[in-house]
DNA sequence: CATACTCGAAACCAAATGGTTACACAAGTC
DNA sequence: GACTTGTGTAACCATTTGGTTTCGAGTATG
């Protein structure tokens, strides 16, 4: 595996986003975060390993058992890139607005 | 091409992301997007037809060119699953905010 | 009509991805 | 010390991905 860390490429895969979501809640061991998939626990692992180079999630190992948590700041990365298009969403929204209330006004005149 | 039209899948690539900024401020012609780019034009254009599948660009043809238009608003499905962890990363933010509170009273007290 | 231009589609290829099974290793438990 | 448990790692495999070159279809332009 490339342990490619880039936040993009690791949310792009279903299993991981899931990952993610369950660890919004509370940290986890491997082995609990595997219990909640179909796959079997080493592809759950490489998910981990994948999560923690791009440092999505953070490792913290208790006796035998390592325990993964979220570190949710990371994904700051992403907000940062669709914060760019947000505006332009938004835009639309105004303009959406302007040609109903056009269409108001037109509807208005019409009833008279 | 399997053609999934899944949003997080599209914007994994950092060449697909490239196409989305470029096309948020003006539409382009394929030609034109491929210009701004290493890859050759077929390559950019099966990074469209991607793009296009999971609708972050429409396509309108203007005689023998083809213009590419973003699509803002399908970013929105990405901005509802980062707005899942937002509260996370402002809650530590409140945290620290409230840990510097402390801090700042302990230093007031120890100047006393 | 012939020619040039823009572009998508097809065929093909190397590399990356996601998955599995098998194994190794440290930490508790008897 | 022997045994079980929780994990990570290695080796391997099928599929997907991103790229290329080649071809064909449609649209101006002479």
């Amino acid at each position: 595996m490339d342990l490619r860390r880039d936040v993009f490429q690791a949310i792009a895969d279903p299993t991981r986003r899931a990952i993610l979501l369950l660890l919004s809640t509370q940290a986890l061991t491997a082995g609990a975060i595997a219990a909640n998939f179909d796959s079997s626990r080493p592809a759950v692992s490489k998910h981990l390993q994948i999560l923690t180079a791009c440092e999505l999630v953070s490792q913290e190992q208790i006796g035998r058992e390592v325990y993964y948590h979220l570190q949710p700041e990371k994904m700051k990365e992403v907000d940062d890139f669709i914060e760019q298009f947000r505006q332009h969403w938004e835009e639309r929204f105004n303009q959406l607005d302007k040609v109903l209330a056009v269409m108001k006004r037109e509807r208005g005149k019409g009833k008279k």
